[in-house]
DNA sequence: TCTGAAACAGTTGCAAG
DNA sequence: CTTGCAACTGTTTCAGA
């Protein structure tokens, strides 16, 4: 799961292919390279087994789902330190509205990605779940009108 | 494609499952939801007909790619009306090392998420790819530090 | 490393309960 | 909905180039 893979022109194909088509068959997948069914399994199985091709997800669609509110939410927690850190990231885990948390550099800490029903149910997972996390000085809140790109798919050097 | 889906238990657990490990075989799924595999494959395809299931995506390892920069930007137009945000959609949907883009409330217009080998490959794109378009007043750049949760996973209602 | 073919596993559709 | 069973499609293995 962390050899140090080789990655060619080939690998780079079928990981642009599946990185925005993961159902697509073998077959289909190695007319699409131009190469035999064979030796494209045998690369798709050495991209996963070498931890390249990390997992395989559905994306669905939050409207259709009644997930009509999207937000990101700057946090800045009273104390930068080591165990303010892990508390907080360990609370951020248990919180299934919140899809994504990344450390980041500038005058917040922590960036997160809400997904909620609607603006009532936003305002429960910001007062009761969010706000109860002790670690947190600062909240501030951005509500996503629309997603022009969201490509799910990584441009690959 | 847009049908008015009537979502229950048991499209939930498929979906919540399919959400997290998209690779599962048909019969796995059934067993795991406790239905028979015809049933389940035929609430699948419903759900992939009316939208509710959209795409399917291998999630990359971007270490292992040599990606090893990944930040946030925040955008502010020059102006802010409609001629100008939609000429900034159509240049932004152009570099491929904008993976998302997110139009928002606030201060500032909207939210970037850029992904690049290292600082120089950062560099070049903010200065000869994103700086390039006039539209842009002025960039905020956050530079993220570690990702501490990326759910891939949305809260089902 | 690839090709081609043979063997195998999983999917899909259908009928009956 | 379930079970059971075909027919089909796609996967996986393997000898040979």
């Amino acid at each position: 799961m962390s050899d140090s893979h080789k990655i060619d022109g080939t690998d780079r194909k079928i990981l642009n292919i599946l990185q925005k088509h993961a159902k697509i068959t073998n077959a289909q997948l190695s007319k699409d390279i131009d190469l035999s069914p064979a030796p494209t399994l045998e690369r798709v199985k050495k991209l996963e087994n070498s931890g390249v091709i990390e997992s395989y997800h559905a994306k669905l669609n939050s409207r259709l789902l009644g997930l009509g509110v999207t937000t990101f939410i700057h946090v800045k927690l009273s104390k930068h330190n080591k165990a303010n850190n892990e508390e907080f990231i360990r609370k951020i885990n248990a919180i299934d509205e919140v899809v994504e948390c990344h450390h980041i550099t500038g005058s917040s800490h922590y960036l997160l990605k809400v997904v909620a029903k609607d603006i009532e149910n936003y305002q429960h997972i910001i007062l009761d779940k969010i706000s109860e996390i002790e670690e947190i000085d600062d909240l501030q809140s951005m509500v996503v009108l629309s997603t022009i790109k969201d490509s799910k798919a990584v441009p690959i050097p």
